[in-house]
Formats: C-alpha cells, structure tokens, sequence
DNA sequence: ACCGATCTACGAAGTTCTTCGTTGAATCTA
DNA sequence: TAGATTCAACGAAGAACTTCGTAGATCGGT
C-alpha cells in the first residue's frame, strides 16, 4: 500500500469535510449530515473507495460501520495548500496569500490575526 | 457559451502554466517549453478543448494557431484559491495562510512582505 | 421463526479527462 | 512540381470519477 496519499478527488473531499466535522461517522450519518443530496449507495461506495485508498480507516466491529479520516485535518489541508502552491502559484506564498486576501476582503479582525500568525511564525525561527 | 469559467483540469493548468511564463505561444512552443513530456498532439488537443471552454483564445491569422490565456494569470489564480478555501478550509483564509505558511518556512524576507501586504489591505479599506 | 428494515458488497453505466494515431491540408525545399 | 515536413482536425481508446441498482447478509420486533 502506498503510504504517500494521493489528492482526494471532490466528492471524497466533501465526505471528509463530513467527517472533520462531526467526527468518526457512519455511512448514514454521512448522508445525513452531507448538503450535497448524494444517495446512500453512492456514499458507501466511495468509502469504499476511500478506504482501500487510505484515506479513511474503517471500524467494522460493530454492524454499522464507523469511518475516520486517516490522517488529521491538518495535514489534509496542508497536502492541498501545497499542491496548489505548486501547481498554480509556483511556489510562491506571497502570491497565494495576495489572492486569497484580495478575494474575500478581510476584517480588521482577520488582519490582526493574521499579523499574530506572523509573528508566531518569525519568533519561533531557529 | 458560459461566461463562468470551471476549473482548469491538472493537464490545461500546467498549460496555463506555460503560457503565462512565456506569454501567447504556439502549440510548438508550449510542448517545448513543457516539463511533463507530452506529445504534440495531445497539447493540440488540449489547446483545442481549452479554447472551446473559453479558457484560452486562438489568433488563427497565421498557420501556427497562437494561444493566449482568456484570464490574467491573477484571476485564474484567486479562482482556484477561492475554490480551494470553499472546499477544504470552510472559508477560513487564517487557517490556510497558515498552512501554507507551515509547509515551507518562510524566510525573514518573506515574512516582511506578507506584512506589508497586511499593511496595504488594512490601509486601503473604505 | 418470519417479515420488514437496515446494512454492506458488487457491478455496471455514464461522464470527464488524458493520451495519441491517423488523416488531410498547408508550407517548404530540392 | 514532386517529395518531405509541419500543422490542425478528428476520432477513439483507456483511465479515473461519480452515481446508483440490485443482491445478499444481519438485526429487530412480533
């Protein structure tokens, strides 16, 4: 099995959006709880999918089975940041940001978190 | 034609790619100046979906058909992170920021721009 | 023990994406 | 002008992704 994992594909990202956010799930509780209106079978299978990928483990001790993201949401998204970065952005941090801030105008709030992230960020060097 | 412009697959973004780097270009040239090895006809192919799509136009004056990007490389890029904020961040620009910022450690230098960057959109709000 | 509800498993259809072979037109060259 | 080269157009194959129908197992209640 490879260990490194590939991008999750759109509907695999919206279930584990699913399971960040209301933690390990059932198939139903999945289907419940997910705005896109996909059946169950449809979620089911791509659990499947995702858990032959390793994308999410599954616990199947009890009849209805509980699935987890495999890796924490973090890392997920750090995967994702940095697969942009790369692919669209060539690297460069300053120009994701630039267009990330530049789409949804920032509150004051945001800036001020922001520059604490910063200078989180600077203090910590080595 | 849709005015609205869906995301560029992986193959059409690294054609983008191209194209912004060295600007209009020919089918000869974009396979050139590509890192993925792709055959000619497959980026003749895909030039041509992408010009169907309205993602590149086609200067068809001359033989060699000429290839511009219908969208600034910005506007490109801010879609693709607006997407990317929608779909793994729940809209969090904080929580991207920072893990593009924790993939690679940025440098000093950079951390000063990113400053000014925050400067400039406070400054400049209404 | 039986019926209905719930669940997993399997497979297949339909779509999109990527790739390239082939064909015919246009251009260049000897 | 004949042959070779370069080019756009087209179609098709193959892979990945999404969706769902159907079948079979399991469980709960009567």
């Amino acid at each position: 099995m490879p260990p490194q994992h590939r991008r999750p594909t759109e509907a695999e990202l919206s279930i584990l959006r699913v399971l960040w956010a209301n933690g390990p799930s059932t198939v139903r509780q999945v289907v419940e709880r997910s705005e896109s209106g996909t059946g169950y079978t449809t979620i089911l299978k791509l659990l499947q999918i995702m858990t032959e990928k390793g994308l999410v483990t599954r616990d199947d001790s009890q009849q209805s089975h509980v699935f987890t993201p495999s890796q924490p949401e973090e890392k997920t998204q750090r995967q994702l940041v940095d697969d942009l970065l790369d692919r669209a952005f060539g690297g460069s941090v300053q120009k994701l940001v630039l267009q990330a801030l530049s789409g949804r105008k920032p509150s004051r709030e945001e800036l001020t978190e922001l520059r604490k992230l910063l200078n989180t960020l600077d203090t910590r060097r080595p």
